[in-house]
DNA sequence: TAAGATGTTGATAACGCTGTCATTCCATGC
DNA sequence: GCATGGAATGACAGCGTTATCAACATCTTA
């Protein structure tokens, strides 16, 4: 249970044999009476032992690691970038930075679940936890009671307890419903985000800010549900343009579900943005790779990421006492996918 | 200069003084007097020293690294893809993944150069190239040097020393150009990829194969230089597209590419696949997103580097004797950016 | 049954660094 | 000239594991 506290020594006094069969045990080495590891792997699990792997790398002369040396690619995805921003900052620090794949294609198990598994047995001085995984609740707790600093990237809401950067979400579509506003739209269709993310919700109550400043009512019939995700977008997209009175302009909350309502519309065979103007949020790769390519705003993610890593590495410094709390711009990037819509 | 081997005794033998002289220096600390500070730098760059984090990390009770905790995200690039597969198998054998980006934005220095010091300056057991780095002689050179296993993804060729795991480029590339063909293209256009990337050459070779199965003449005039990114795409597209007799289908060696294409071709007011067709290689996520959706071949990027990932800690562990080498079939994904050409 | 060959286990010394605390140095004030 | 105190330095004991090698137990084989 209590993990990371127990040693060696303590395995090798509960099971009644010396520290090295433990390490046999645990390196899996031959010539080892199958009841006295049996023993050995009770103890371990019954202490939550787990091998400290400095301990282990300075005897063996090993470092247990393998570097993947790429360079940097052209094609950027939002994590990827994020990557790029919690590398940079970890290296000029000394810091080394581990990956920390969370999925549910792991087995049978959860995001959070597998996040949780990962935190536990890895020892590491602090954490960076992206959305959504940054707003799970076990996670969370798991980390506050190991007292791990935490930096959070995109969080729901901010606490006193980790540093936290996120972008201006709520302003940014904002300023797109604005923007669609001042060139004479007046039936914007908003297709929300996964309800998971923090942003999502800040997203949408820009996009209603913006409605409502230019005295135009909420029409639930032109908000669409999505996932964040490219076919969601185009799910959500197709069900808009299917409206007895469709909209002159379709906002989505990030650039992928945008690039979908693009092939949505292409697939009805309304003309972006003659027919059916279309805006994004992210500036994404995807953005600049749509046929017309995407009006949309900028989230400076490589910028946020590293921000994050160095108030994180700040606090493991005693640096700064309260954690820092950061807020981005995210500037509008006008491209074609957007027009005055047409005079009917 | 032996970078790897100097210890903080060393040093402080050099330079005169005891060893927790040497290690205020290095760890910044207060009240070391500016000479003797001095003397101990110039004694630890004399001697190439880096202090063992291993042993850092055993003594201070720190970990000296960060944990990057996300959610596999749907946006998957090529780069990720590896990712994952290189730490899935990383994960169940015990190592950790240390990420080596090498860019040329890190100041004046070429990607050769930051992977050097990268190399020299991280305790790694074994280290994945992905390309083009993996054919840098640099590099490489520097690997051997120091006697690093090497797993390599998508070289050039392959050696003795190193594991290796490619696709059958030619082969694949191959298959595209013997569909574009059976469907009645005669005038195919190739637009060729990296030539830093050893895939470029055998995707190029694979095209050429194709037309002289199908007797058709290599025209040289139909042959593009691209880098594997969307604008250089886009760009050689807009040239084939102008020539007198243009081609009726477009092959690009990458999917960011043929995304390119097929942006140009609807800025010249070409519809796809009716007046061309284009087929692109990868399918990395982009190529289910661009309108229309791109017929290509999918790599599998995620086994490619697991499998290179497990070749590499067997071979560390020393369970198999030569290093292996791989090569992944890619399966022709027929979507509708191509058709059969327009009967004129 | 004894001698040798294995299989199994443990005592103890590294591994290379940092933390603690004692010691030395030097400037300052009286 | 001599305390006084803070700055500068060093001696030494861990940190938690693996490696080495010796010791002991158990099996073979003649």
């Amino acid at each position: 249970m209590a993990a990371g506290k127990a040693t060696i020594t303590d395995v090798a006094a509960r099971a009644g044999v010396s520290i090295k069969t433990v390490s046999r045990v645990m390196n899996r080495e031959p010539n080892v009476r199958a009841g006295t590891r049996e023993r050995v792997r009770e103890a371990a699990a019954a202490l939550g032992y787990e091998p400290n792997p400095a301990a282990r790398g300075l005897a063996s002369r090993r470092t247990f690691s393998l570097g993947l040396l790429y360079e940097n690619p052209h094609e950027f995805s939002y994590t990827q970038r994020a990557f790029e921003g919690v590398f940079a900052n970890c290296a000029s620090a000394g810091y080394t930075l581990l990956l920390l794949p969370c999925g549910a294609d792991g087995g049978g198990s959860s995001a959070a679940d597998s996040a949780l598994h990962l935190v536990t047995h890895t020892r590491v001085d602090g954490v960076i936890l992206t959305a959504p995984l940054c707003d799970d609740e076990r996670v969370l707790a798991v980390l506050r009671e190991r007292d791990t600093p935490t930096a959070r990237i995109a969080p729901r809401a901010t606490d006193g307890l980790s540093c936290t950067v996120r972008a201006g979400d709520r302003d940014a579509a904002r300023a797109i419903t604005d923007h669609l506003y001042a060139l004479g739209h007046r039936r914007i269709a908003f297709i929300k985000g996964d309800p998971r993310h923090g942003a999502s919700a800040e997203r949408f109550a820009g996009y209603r800010e913006g409605l409502q400043a230019n005295g135009t009512a909420l029409d639930s019939a032109l908000v669409a549900d999505g996932l964040f995700d490219f076919d969601s977008g185009r799910r959500a997209a197709l069900g808009l343009l299917h409206l007895p009175h469709r909209p002159t302009a379709i906002f989505a909350a990030n650039d992928d579900m945008a690039a979908g309502a693009i092939a949505a519309a292409h697939a009805l065979g309304l003309a972006v943005p003659t027919a059916v103007s279309v805006a994004g949020f992210d500036d994404s790769p995807i953005a600049a790779r749509t046929w017309p390519p995407l009006c949309t705003v900028r989230q400076p993610v490589f910028e946020m990421a590293a921000a994050a890593t160095g108030d994180l590495i700040a606090h493991l410094r005693g640096e700064n006492g309260e954690p820092r709390h950061r807020v981005f711009d995210c500037p509008l990037v006008l491209r074609a996918s957007v027009a005055a819509p047409a005079t009917p």
